[in-house]
DNA sequence: CTTTTAATGAACACTGTGTTGTGTATTCAT
DNA sequence: ATGAATACACAACACAGTGTTCATTAAAAG
């Protein structure tokens, strides 16, 4: 890998670009905000910020891509499937590493992270996220189960389960992250594996219906 | 009610504007299109958008509105719950007839929801679909569950369970609507019935651990 | 210290916005 | 059918934001 020393003032700038980028995302939305209103307040000539991106747009790329990445590495490092007892089947208490741990970088960018999920977020950056979950959902599913017994097909499943992965950690930063990434990985983990019915208590009809 | 009668030039401009704006919105897409290009193509003088419509965002939400009043509307005519059997227990097999109206409404105007809830679609309109679906499923849950045998918390369980429905709508438009609504919504049912592992076919593992 | 280059400040043309005033044409009510 | 009401067209307006350019200044690199 060659290292490339970047000149102290173009990573100063950019700094400050995405710092003040960041507060505006939250204070007035992406696209309220002008180019104008940024360079403004990061104090930084407005022609400047052409120098380091094509527009605004571009901007909310970039920093998403960074976003992204991360959480590619987390999916790629976490070898996140669950462990396993000593009949090689899935421990079904036992929260899924990856999802742990994407809580916990959540928790960490929040401040960004939230207005992008948010009600007023982007929906080409919600669609990302969703696609590293079912990435790591479909292989879990994939690990686990032989296509053949398959119920449902396996791309409305994935889409299924991801989803409301998503939407629960949408909600949990709507609700200012009021559990820690255990208890909402542990949480998850049971809705997925007992199911929704099962654990709002409809126990007896579900086993005598099977 | 009060019948007004409404200048049928009022009516016609704001058909031939809300026609032109699904077009301009499948096109390019809400925030790449103008008020200009909006009203050249529909042939009007552009302050006659302004007769009608604060901006290209009034026109957004006001067409947003009917969307969502047409989906409020069938949430309240049908009274979704599941049928029951003689023991007054829910019927796992039958889909949430909610649930296929939805689809169907969604395949009547999947012209302009299609865009709406695609990958450049608008956040805020998707959580007001989640929105429908939650006050139906809160219902469904509250109606044959009690509080405490709940095994998760409630808001989380609904949030879980309605963006997975949300989800798979996505999924399904994108798709180009693949199925039948009342496929889907067997499919959903099942799902969410007997749950993602379940499908998925890790049933012995399920039935050990319970 | 010299060279390189990032950032500044000011100006530019351009596009889109939202409003206004006047005239025309359609619709409504009688 | 006729007059009154009003929706629409047309044209012009000031304004805000965009993206680019160029000469100048300041800072970093070597």
């Amino acid at each position: 890998m060659v290292e490339k020393k970047i000149d102290r003032r173009i990573l100063r700038t950019r700094q400050k670009i995405k710092e003040t980028f960041a507060q505006l995302m939250e204070e007035k939305g992406f696209e309220a905000m002008t180019v104008r209103d940024l360079t403004e307040r990061a104090d930084i000539n407005r022609g400047t910020f052409y120098l380091h991106y094509l527009d605004k747009y571009d901007l909310l790329e970039k920093s998403e891509d960074e976003l992204f990445e991360d959480m590619e590495k987390i999916a790629d490092e976490v070898w996140g499937n669950l462990s396993l007892n000593q009949y090689d089947q899935v421990n079904l208490d036992e929260p899924f590493p990856f999802i742990i741990q994407l809580f916990e970088y959540m928790e960490e960018n929040y401040e960004f992270i939230r207005v992008l999920l948010g009600p007023n977020g982007n929906s080409a950056f919600q669609v990302r996220v969703k696609e590293v979950i079912k990435k790591k959902m479909l292989e879990k599913f994939l690990r686990y189960t032989q296509p053949e017994k398959m119920l449902v097909p396996m791309d409305y499943l994935v889409s299924y389960v991801s989803s409301a992965h998503l939407g629960v950690i949408q909600q949990w930063l709507g609700r200012g992250m009021d559990r820690t990434p255990q208890e909402m990985a542990l949480l998850l983990s049971n809705i997925s594996n007992f199911g929704p019915a099962y654990v709002a208590g409809l126990k007896e009809i579900i086993e005598e219906k099977k």
